[in-house]
RNA sequence: GAUUUCUUAGCUCAGUUGGUAGAGCAUCUCCCUUUUAAGGAGAGGGUCCUGGGUUCGAGCCCCAGAGGAAUCACCA
């Protein structure tokens, strides 16, 4: 049973239909301009001003009917486009010349809702009160909305009342969020200029931007537990790739100098503000470069994201504002734990790392080595606080399978990660091209897994074949597009960057069709009266008392004005719950 | 997974020691030709998340469950 508001609206449907007009037409709706084209175009006119000529004496503007102001034979409405929003005026004698005033009170004021898209044409003016507006000399009704938006408004300090905020709603019904929630629609703008900016820099470059496969039969390229499916033609088991690194470096060998692909990535782990089973990661190979080299790029590209996006390398990020500006302060791993914590651990061993983070009061388990440890202490006393973007460099060798050993520190991989708002935004390397060393590595990951780490890589004996084919050195980077979408956003969970984030299944009821009341007895008449109390299903029914039910069906009837409907008797009730 | 907390009208939210369920906006009717959180008059609209319990009586107290949120754990 449809809410009543929605009953209302069905039955305008019918209405508007009778009087010939078709709620969904089918021929496409001309539109010149935008709301915000008129706004910028035509600030000129002063109050009470109309314009006499050109573009704007006749535009054609689409879009949701979402403020109304009605005033007798006149008013204000207002029409949401792509480009925000444009008020139109709507006056009886102009829209209905002759004597005829019902496509005007009856269709506009009556038929027409808050939510209907609508065209408009009519020429452009500026009210008394000094706001461009569209007279309009026709309108056109392109869709009419059964179920009733939201009602946030908005005064003129900015403020926002009844706005819709409940995340739940908000994710599941991303599209209601968007049309009522400006600053959404923003957000999501934002994010792909984001992309556009780094895809744009980096074709620049020459890069290629590829695609590799989704469905991986072995995963690799990153620690973390997958998700696993099934091929039924080939009857083998498939995994959804946790990255693609592997895959691009098989393209480097295979003679392209500069690689990139933005990836949804899928990963079968915990969900939190900062992680969703499906991400989105850029990752970017180039031959003949090392880390450093990769470094500087980073900062130009994240410096041009922000420069694109706000105008300045400047951002505000909750209570902090973050200067994306070159260059980054830059740490070693080991310097940063030291600037930190005060403690060098640059030499120390196993067990002395196990005392070290005991005395730091960090949580560690058995199955954690060397790197693990050393990952942990900088995760908990050193990555939280750094809040400006900062390059974290050389990493133990045990955490970074896939990196090339650093040049001059033993122990040592040549990577980094850049850090911003207390979160990790890249992670790149020289990657690793030696494939005896390569495979060396990958058996310490096996060993790993064998001593408990469920996220332990795989070796892969493809990969390895191409790395014995031979692949030149090599600059690889991964960036969390989501992670830096939030930061250049200042959105504090991910599910504000992701249009449509991983929720727990919506619970649907099965609704009893008016065959299933049928089937047990009940008069259709009286279905209705059933339905309006809450029963939709038969087996929720069939557990109510024949009398309860009974009194609650008469009394409904009674509440529902059914003069013409006669009440069931005890033993009709009776009958239906048999 | 743990802890805390929330769930009342289409939306945002009140709801007193347990005593007939409220407001604004939205909806419907009427008035209003430059308004803009338009305004004025009136009306309709509720499974108080679900199921038990205590009580003469539960939106409120107790128990269980569902869903959401936050923090933690997990997660390079």
């Amino acid at each position: 049973m449809r809410p009543e508001q929605e009953r209302v609206r069905i039955a305008k449907l019918e209405e508007l239909r009778k009087l010939g007009i078709d709620p969904y037409p089918a021929d496409l709706y001309e539109v010149n301009t935008t709301s915000a084209e008129i706004k910028t175009e035509c600030a000129h006119l002063n109050a009470g001003e109309k314009v006499e000529e050109g573009k704007y004496k006749q535009v054609s503007v689409a879009g949701r009917l979402m403020g109304r102001r009605i005033q007798g034979k006149a008013g204000f409405a207002e029409l949401q486009d792509p480009e925000g929003r444009v008020q139109i005026y709507m006056n009886r004698d102009e829209l209905c010349p002759g004597e005829d005033k019902s496509y005007y009170n009856n269709v506009y004021k009556k038929l027409i809702d808050l939510g209907d898209i609508l065209g408009v044409k009519g020429y452009v003016f500026k009210t008394q009160t000094g706001e461009l507006s569209i007279w309009v000399t026709e309108y056109t009704l392109l869709t009419k909305a059964i179920k009733p938006l939201p009602q946030p408004k908005t005064d003129e300090d900015g403020k926002v009342y009844d706005a819709f905020t409940d995340p739940e709603l908000r994710y599941r019904q991303r599209y209601v969020d968007l049309i009522v929630n400006p600053k959404v629609r923003d957000t999501f703008i934002k994010r792909t200029k984001l992309m556009n900016t780094m895809r744009e820099y980096l074709n620049e470059k020459g890069y290629l931007e590829v695609e590799t496969p989704i469905l991986q039969p072995l995963y690799g390229g990153a620690a973390a537990r997958p998700f696993k499916t099934h091929h039924n033609t080939l009857d083998m088991t498939l995994y959804l790739r946790i990255a693609n690194e592997l895959y691009l470096k098989r393209l480097i060998v295979g003679g392209y100098d500069g690689v990139y692909e933005f990836s949804k990535d899928f990963r079968n782990e915990g969900m939190s503000r900062f992680h969703n089973p499906e991400f989105t990661q850029i990752e970017l190979y180039v031959a003949y470069k090392d880390y450093e080299w990769m470094m500087n790029l980073v900062e130009e590209m994240v410096e041009k994201v922000a420069l694109a996006l706000h105008g300045t390398t400047e951002v505000q990020v909750g209570e902090h504002v973050i200067n994306f500006q070159r260059p980054w302060k830059r740490y070693t791993m080991y310097g940063a734990i030291q600037h930190f914590t005060g403690i060098d651990v640059s030499g120390m061993d196993e067990a002395q790392l196990r005392a070290t983070c005991d005395k730091l009061e960090i949580k560690v388990d058995d199955s954690m080595a060397k790197g693990k440890l050393i990952d942990e202490i900088f995760g908990e006393k050193c990555e939280p606080f750094l809040i400006q973007p900062t390059f974290i460099t050389d990493y133990p060798v045990e955490m970074s399978p896939l990196a090339k050993k650093h040049r001059t520190e033993p122990g040592l991989v040549e990577r980094f990660e850049a850090i911003a708002n207390g979160k990790e935004i890249c992670n790149s390397f020289s990657e690793l091209n030696d494939p005896l060393d390569q495979r060396e590595r990958f058996e310490e990951q096996v060993n790993l897994g064998k001593r408990g780490d469920d996220e332990a890589m795989t070796l892969d004996e493809d990969f390895l074949r191409a790395l014995e084919y031979g692949m030149p050195p090599t600059a690889g980077l991964g960036i969390g597009i989501d992670r830096l979408s939030m930061i250049m956003t200042n959105s504090p969970t991910i599910q504000e960057v992701l249009f449509f984030p991983q929720m727990k299944p919506e619970k649907q009821p099965v609704y009893a069709t008016e065959e299933d009341y049928k089937a047990i007895g009940i008069r259709e008449e009286l279905i209705p009266i059933i339905q309006e109390l809450g029963y939709f299903e038969i087996e929720k029914l069939k557990v109510v008392k024949a009398t309860k039910l009974h009194q609650d069906v008469s009394g409904m009837r009674k509440k529902m004005k059914l003069k013409e409907v006669k009440n069931p008797s005890l033993e009709e009730v009776e009958g239906w719950l048999a």
